[in-house]
DNA sequence: GGGCTGCACAACCAAGAGGTTGACAACCCG
DNA sequence: CGGGTTGTCAACCTCTTGGTTGTGCAGCCC
């Protein structure tokens, strides 16, 4: 749906059944029929979910005669990978430097500690 | 929809606008408003959004008066990169080992060339 | 060449996601 | 207390998703 690269791998590895497809391509290629067996769901359905897999870039089809071999891509990991670490080092880093942030905030509350609710009465 | 975590996860990141959103927290907390100022949809469409990354456990939401101030919870990030890691680094041990695994082939054929498709007569 | 195997494509359907608007609750300010 | 601000909840609409079945094509096997 989404258009963007990211969007796709994501919104990809967001389906349990998609996941434990990729969990045993890591193991080796496999064929259509060998990634249906452990599922109760049509061969359609697994086929529509290599679709996706491979609309993300996760994996690639290769044709050995009548055979479809579905061979993982894990490179496109990186672009998750980066996307992740970026943005949790970026918070880490902000708690690291929490004391510029109070400093910056206005005449708020400093939540030194957590406030519980106050009585309601 | 999905009950386990980790699709939860995926899932949450996998729309462009509430990366962005997990992008802008990163720098630090924000009001609903603020999170929503960027962008053209409505200000219930960006509290779904957030709904769905609390949901996830992305984001924690407290109380500051009638403000609900977003906060960043990036650990949940581990569960995704420990996910990652793991499959990738299977697949990367995969090729390391590709001796072994063809060894560990039936009778098939030996994917040592990839042969083109065979004169159609 | 006929039939079987392996797989994809198309049409259809139920459920979910993401958007909208409208109403309303909680809270500060005057 | 009344009004503005901040944000949520509920109902509704539409498009997508994941599943189904039916059909059919490509390629081995005999």
């Amino acid at each position: 749906m989404a258009a963007d690269a990211l969007s796709r791998v994501f919104s990809a590895l967001a389906d349990p059944t998609r996941r434990d497809m990729v969990a045993r391509l890591a193991v080796g290629d496999a064929t259509v029929n060998e990634l249906a067996a452990p599922y109760e769901v049509s061969l359609q359905a697994v086929s529509k979910h290599l679709k996706v897999l491979e609309d993300a870039g996760l994996v690639s089809r290769s044709r050995e005669a009548q055979r479809r071999p579905v061979h993982l891509e894990a490179q496109v990991f990186d672009l998750m990978t980066k996307w992740i670490e970026r943005y949790r080092r970026q918070a880490e880093e902000r708690y690291r430097r929490l004391d510029d942030v109070l400093a910056a905030m206005p005449d708020d509350v400093a939540p030194t500690a957590a406030q519980e609710e106050g009585t309601p009465s």
